[in-house]
DNA sequence: TTGAAAGCGCTAACAG
DNA sequence: CTGTTAGCGCTTTCAA
């Protein structure tokens, strides 16, 4: 029934133009009362829905902005998206939902957007195969924010933590608790490695200031951020070294549960053995055996930022100037590094 | 300089009607070779991108599909979600997400399609605050398929896997193991509970067989499948009854994972004290400590059969009827409940 | 094989 | 305050 009701249709019945129904349903311009009630109830009447379709394409916009992640399954961008999705919402947005698993290729696709052309008014990305200097190569009209770690070098805005200070504050977490032999896992010492080289960089910057050596065979590097390169790097530094490392700062929540796995497989005591830290706050980390400590970035304000940010770029005819946004964050001490006493005193 | 041109500037430089670069572009019917080229050549030069808005309104379709979960940050809607945007990509549609924090109101809005009229050709539905019931009101002529545990009673597909062999399963494991108090964690005896009480139903038919009885109070409710029901049900199972339990079947892996995090908690050893057994096989779950048993749906499969089950109605003119469709499952024993030692004989 | 032209359903200048 | 009307850019029927 409700089938291709039209905006002309509810005109007829209400006997107005249609430009009196479409003011009336869009709550725009000012309407006699007494033709609002008589168009509302031919809207009523006849079920009428309208067609998104042709609004956008009347207006020029689609109302609907693209989040491009790597993977969806990794629960930090699933926690960023949940964040992502409400702030849109609440602007009237859709989102739309596309991963790159860290392809490079399709990550440019998007950017440079091809047949997608007005699908979305605006992306927000999160790169991962590609290197800063690729970004470069965009679309420049298309409004775009970066999340993550890179530094922008304008036309677009950049969200995140402060990297470098993070790591620096979780291996000092680490240092100060007597630990000598901390171990870093998640360097990616190559062009796309950007963020896992701030993280390094936070690390010796903290082992610097203790007047402390780093012992360069414990910074382990890793392909990517996942349990199971965790669980491999672990195992490396287990049993390939002459002396095994008293802690470990891990460059992602899921780097560590990994870690995790691989210390209790070995029979290994968390924290007396070995300390753990690791990066993200999931909340697979707070249920962890022992739950781990960790660098918790402010999700809610990086998703908020975002889409406030890109919201601003889509409307703005002229161009706005890249900015660089730091969003909070803080370590958050677990049973991981002070043990499970003394973290059950602290609070829940 | 992208910005603005038209099938009718291409047409123009080329010197033919629009209708024949429309044919060029979307490769449609028979076109002369040097015509082709003539076209083809235009398009480049001008850099030419099809309005996707103006096509899907030309074509009265949008080519996108709805995906709507109550939760994104659940890793198992994740790990599906990643599967259904694949295969929705490789059939040219693009996936737009709705969370609706599994609120009932919100649920329902989306199924009346509402002010999205066209907006997506089709939804696949993962209900939790609507009942089986519910679901009669929608919009009948909005494609539709319906993930999870309820029964379908037509006008739309429904995908899942078996929950009450998948449950007995389950605890026909644990009881194999020797263990006389099987507790429950995750029924929800109400009306939207209708997956649960599946599960439920299948852990009270192993008892059954075995020609056991069951103990109500092991059979405990919990709001949601979350970590923190898990922990709050299993500290309830240890604190509240003369006997604990000596083994738990979670209806999620997360609740799974909150047990565990409770039993560490109180020094309690998995599996010699109690066995765990979860259900959905997150990733988490492999590399928990112990990594947990379970019941894994194959997710590729049900993702991939919602999508084309989903393509299938829309692209069908004449009804569909209804189907139930079976995805397989299988118990994946880990340490949980065979112990770290044999769980490791078994492989990687 | 290709051109001309009529929409798809809505928005928004431009009158009145 | 409301009607008229010209598009938005593409698809597609009907002719040629």
């Amino acid at each position: 029934m409700a089938k291709g009701v039209t905006l002309r249709d509810v005109a007829e019945l209400a006997g107005v133009s249609s430009r009196t129904v479409s003011n009336v349903v869009n709550g725009y311009a000012p309407v006699a009362e007494a033709t609002r009630a008589r168009v509302q109830q031919a809207v009523d009447k006849l079920g009428y829905r309208p067609n998104v379709l042709a609004r956008n394409l009347a207006a020029g916009r689609s109302g609907q902005i693209a989040v491009v992640v790597p993977y969806l399954d990794t629960p930090y961008f699933a926690e960023l998206l949940q964040g992502i999705i409400r702030a849109a919402r609440v602007q009237g947005y859709n989102v739309l939902i596309d991963q790159t698993d860290g392809d490079a290729e399709h990550e440019k696709l998007f950017l440079g957007r091809g047949s997608q052309h007005l699908l979305f008014d605006g992306v927000i990305f999160s790169p991962l195969g590609l290197a800063q200097s690729d970004l470069s190569e965009r679309d420049p009209s298309l409004p775009l924010v970066v999340l993550g770690e890179r530094v922008s070098d304008g036309g677009f805005d950049h969200v995140g933590i402060d990297d470098v200070a993070a790591s620096l504050e979780a291996t000092e977490h680490l240092l100060g608790l007597g630990r000598r032999r901390v171990a870093a896992i998640g360097d990616q010492p190559y062009r796309t490695g950007e963020a896992a080289q701030l993280r390094t960089r936070g690390y010796r910057l903290a082992h610097e200031r203790a007047g402390l050596p780093v012992r360069e065979e414990l910074v382990v590097s890793t392909p990517r951020f996942n349990r199971s390169d965790g669980a491999t790097a672990m195992a490396h530094l287990l049993d390939d070294l002459e002396e095994p490392p008293d802690a470990v700062f891990c460059y992602s929540d899921l780097v560590a549960l990994g870690a995790l796995h691989t210390l209790a497989s070995r029979g290994l005591r968390v924290p007396e053995d070995i300390a753990v830290v690791g990066y993200d706050d999931i909340e697979d980390g707070r249920y962890s055996n022992p739950p781990v400590t960790t660098v918790s970035p402010d999700k809610k304000v990086i998703a908020e930022t975002a889409v406030e940010r890109l919201l601003k770029r889509i409307s703005s005819s002229t161009p706005v100037p890249g900015r660089e946004i730091r969003a909070p964050h803080r370590l958050i001490p677990r049973a991981s590094t002070i043990g499970r006493q003394a973290a059950a005193a602290d609070g829940p």
